[in-house]
RNA sequence: GGUACCUUGGCCGAGUGGCUAGGCACCGGUCUGCAAAACCGAUUACGGCGGUUCGAAUCCGCCAGGUACCUCCA
């Protein structure tokens, strides 16, 4: 493993640049080192769909460059600063006065939802960055870009609020080379709106925000007691953890314009030369073809479809089912959510866990009629195209069929190639992919539940050894009816409790 | 309104100029007392119109529909 493993794979690992707009080999900055930057969530409500396409993508990245033998440094970081006054919510309270009456502190709330994101995480088995910075924790960092952007003269200071001067900036380098905006269209096609009388001009942004009364989120700077601007926050902590030039810097395309071309700006503005070698967005996603939005109707929290407790689900969806439908997409695509598509996931993952573990039971021969080695290098193919997941779960199919035709005695495998098959779906079901098996429903009394399934399915044994079928048919019917699925094999039967 | 991207069979979704994607559903067959699972096989396709080409889902143009951003906050 580790790095002799990759320098023996021929090919090249390719990554969609959005700075390019194609697909370049990957090449890090120090050999078997890769820095990846993520933009993680803002804490100020439970995770929903839209938090895990993100969290789900860039967790294939960091496993697959890990797989790879890279040593992976992944910082994503947590948002807690700034959002805490007026929400986008105008009708609910605003969340810091409410703090106040209530004894409730800012940090409180963020850590709650900190901590919820974190446990949806876990469910998804999504890998934990390796660091996890907060805004609030960063301020110092935040303040010295403000500086260093108003020392090199890229901003200026209005009302003891600092901007970002996009004009002058324009002038020394590209403003708009990331997300593919001129610059002219951006000051035409604004529209006037109210408080902006600050900026010299609409394209600036704010890196630094003088607080209002009732914000009660504020440090103290140079320039007002204020906190600072969004864009500033991620610049700030991926150059402190990854270097002034690293390698990967992922986020939604939601946040291409204007955040990470504000990155670059800032990057430019305070370095003399940008920080991110490659840049990956990942595509959003629908609920029955419509965007997710509150105002729709179709707004569900990712707790929802582990409960199923939404008007719109027609049943529980476990992690699994939510993950392995996403990786069945590629990231860079838009992928609609519909009871109909998940169902059809669920029963697709459970055919490929159920080749997974028929691999430990196979029967070897002494030659194969299947080619491990073509499977295995159609799916580091797939991979290695810019993470294409559904075409390595196509692949993984393809082995799916092996695996059950050898097991019905319809095809053989060596034992040599048998190692190999099992390495290579444990590398890819489990490493790669992140699935895993889920956590048996009936956990308590298993034993006993065995033991009386047992019973029930050797009295049906007995009826159907006297050819009474109406007793068998029924004893099977209703233990189906709850949920447990009964096959009848050569010496007797075999069962399971799905769900 | 502007910019960018997208529109594939019953559903989801790969695929960038000629070669079976894959999953789910459905149909036929093998197996089974009958089923289930598994295996084998069949069927259904590239939004509309026009163009380039020997040949286009794949390139170009127009039209329609969708998504994201274009504004504060994040």
């Amino acid at each position: 493993m580790g790095l002799e493993f990759y320098t023996q794979m021929e090919q090249h690992l390719y990554i969609y640049n959005t700075l390019s707009k194609t697909k370049e080999v990957f090449t890090p900055i120090t050999p078997g080192f890769v820095g990846l930057y993520v933009c993680g969530p803002t804490v100020y409500g439970h995770a929903h769909l839209g938090h895990s396409r993100p969290a789900i993508t860039f967790d294939l990245v960091h496993r697959y460059l890990k797989h790879l033998g890279y040593k992976v440094r992944y910082v994503r970081n947590i948002t807690d600063v700034g959002h805490l006054v007026a929400d986008a919510d105008e009708g609910e309270d605003k969340i810091a006065k409410k703090a106040k009456i209530d004894q409730l502190e800012p940090m409180e709330i963020a850590q709650t939802f900190t901590n919820s994101y974190r446990n949806d995480m876990a469910k998804l088995n999504v890998l934990p960055p390796s660091i996890e910075p907060t805004a609030t924790g960063h301020i110092i960092e935040q303040i010295e870009v403000v500086r260093k952007v108003l020392k090199n003269g890229y901003g200026y200071e209005s009302n003891g609020s600092i901007y970002f001067d996009v004009e002058k900036y324009a002038q020394d380098y590209n403003y708009g080379k990331l997300s593919g905006r001129k610059l002219d269209d951006l000051l035409t096609n604004t529209r006037e709106l109210e408080g902006q009388d600050e900026k010299h001009s609409s394209a600036d942004f704010a890196i630094w925000k003088k607080a209002q009364p009732e914000h009660i989120m504020r440090w103290p700077s140079p320039w007002s007691d204020g906190f600072p601007g969004w864009h500033t926050e991620c610049i700030a902590m991926s150059t402190k953890y990854l270097g002034d030039r690293f390698d990967i810097h992922g986020g939604g395309m939601d946040l291409m314009f204007p955040h990470h071309e504000a990155e670059v700006a800032q990057s430019c503005a305070t370095l003399g030369h940008e920080s991110v070698n490659y840049w990956m967005h990942n595509n959003m996603i629908t609920i029955n073809g419509q965007k997710m939005g509150k105002s729709l109707g179709n707004f569900i929290l990712l707790d929802e479809f582990f409960s199923g407790k939404h008007k719109l689900l027609e049943q529980a969806y476990s992690p699994m089912v939510i993950r392995f439908f996403m990786l069945q997409a590629n990231y860079r695509s838009t992928l609609d959510f519909s009871n109909e598509a998940l169902q059809a996931a669920e029963k697709g993952l459970e055919r490929l866990l159920k080749a997974v573990e028929l691999l430990a039971n196979l029967n070897v021969s002494s030659e194969s009629s299947v080619d491990i080695a073509a499977l295995k290098a159609k799916c580091y193919e797939a991979m290695n195209d810019d993470f294409n997941s559904p075409m390595a779960i196509a692949n993984l199919f393809d082995g799916v069929r092996m695996i059950n035709s050898i097991n019905d005695g319809k095809a053989h495998i060596s034992a040599t190639d048998l190692t190999a098959l099992t390495k290579l779906f444990n590398d890819f079901v489990f490493d790669i992919l992140g699935l895993q098996k889920e956590a048996i429903a009936v956990e308590e009394n298993t034993e006993v539940l065995n033991e009386v399934v047992d019973l029930l399915l050797n009295l049906r044994i007995e009826a159907k050894a006297n050819k009474d079928w109406a007793t068998s048919d029924k004893i099977r019917k209703e233990l189906t009816a709850m949920g447990f699925e009964i096959k009848d094999t050569k010496d007797g039967f075999e069962w399971e409790l799905k769900k």
